[in-house]
DNA sequence: TTTGCCCTCTGAACCTTGTTCATTAAATTT
DNA sequence: AAATTTAATGAACAAGGTTCAGAGGGCAAA
């Protein structure tokens, strides 16, 4: 059956392309500012094709949030490889940081832009997935490093919790340009800056 | 001139109901989910009214932009009278976190929204100025805790960012209800209980 | 009181955008 | 060759943002 196959394949495609343009045009023009004539027009198929391929509007975008969650997820599991658990920690951040700034646009899609009201609810739990496994990950290597004696007083909860809000919390006002007009003498390296201030903080 | 004094209380007064209206609707439904229609209907008062008082849906989002910060600045501004500048950091940070929990909705209005694109551009500067106070009025306090020989070894500017960064990280996640998704033991106290692990960081 | 001006408010109408669905057209199967 | 299945189309609808010509009411001058 090649048949089948090939168009199964054709599907695949059209697909992706519907994807890699929205979210091409969500960089550029914002979720909000991107019209599904828009997408449609960019690849030169019409409106309901789109609506063929995705259910609506928040079904692309889901996608893609899915996607960014995926390649994070990918680049963060490679540093299990990483044996010391304070170095882990530590990769993590700069692996976090540089995931961000190299897709601010991925990223405010995965964590700044505000979800789509339908789909926090459903399966919301499913799709979150992602996000609370590399949560775990944080949170199993901050549990060795308390394990060999780093951290002492710190409770493991709630310095996870501080840990990636820290990291993420300087990627987020990078990325909105909030940074930017607070007059930084070099904005462009403020979140590594930041962050080498945090590596500071808990350096034993 | 008592009439004419008249005329333009009462369009002031029109002005903050639209505003009033606009942030009760913006926070059960969401800014995306409002409009301007519900609006009007809200205040009993056609569409075109609202157009009368405000350019268009961003300039109210605008308004209740600024209203926010002042709102924040003028609580961190209290905390001005804390003498011990370490105490002050710490009061700083509380406030924060308490405004940011009891104003959510006007807390992501501030910070998560995507600011609309137009506004972005041009008096931007001058919009965000509140921001930029918040920012230095922590910077200051900083400085003397370094002077008092505090938060030896670290930068002032990048320190700042990390400060501001961790607390709005948190507050950021926590309204975003990612937080909720992770499963911690008690999600309602998550950022309190970060921001000591913060303290605990900092404490010398 | 009457007249005319000035404001505010009105809502129908227009445009854009998300979404649907009956129809077309092409490919595959019989 | 005919029938069937499937993908793609785009006109049409609903809903929301925005505009604007005009209604209506108060106020001052006549």
């Amino acid at each position: 059956m090649g048949i089948a196959e090939r168009r199964e394949k054709e599907k695949i495609e059209l697909r992706a392309l519907i994807l890699s343009a929205a979210k091409k045009l969500f960089v550029i023009k914002g979720i909000e500012h991107t019209t599904i004539r828009n997408i449609a027009e960019a690849i030169d198929y019409s409106v309901g094709t789109v609506y063929v391929y995705f259910k609506d509007k928040n079904a692309i975008f889901h996608a893609l949030h899915s996607q960014g969650f995926n390649e994070l997820g990918q680049q963060l599991a490679l540093l299990m490889a990483v044996e010391n658990p304070m170095e882990r920690v530590k990769a993590l951040g700069r692996v976090y940081i540089n995931f961000a700034k190299a897709n601010a646009d991925m990223y405010s899609l995965m964590f700044s832009q505000p979800a789509p009201i339908d789909y926090l609810e459903e399966e919301h739990a499913d799709e979150w997935k992602e996000g609370v496994l590399a949560f775990n990950v944080l949170k199993g290597t901050l549990a060795q490093c308390i394990e060999q004696g780093y951290f002492k007083g710190h409770t493991l909860e709630p310095l996870t919790y501080l840990f990636w809000s820290a990291v993420h919390g300087m990627c987020a006002l990078y990325i909105s340009e909030r940074a930017k007009g607070v007059n930084l003498t070099d904005p462009d390296t403020i979140v590594e800056r930041g962050y080498e201030e945090f590596l500071k903080m808990i350096g034993e």
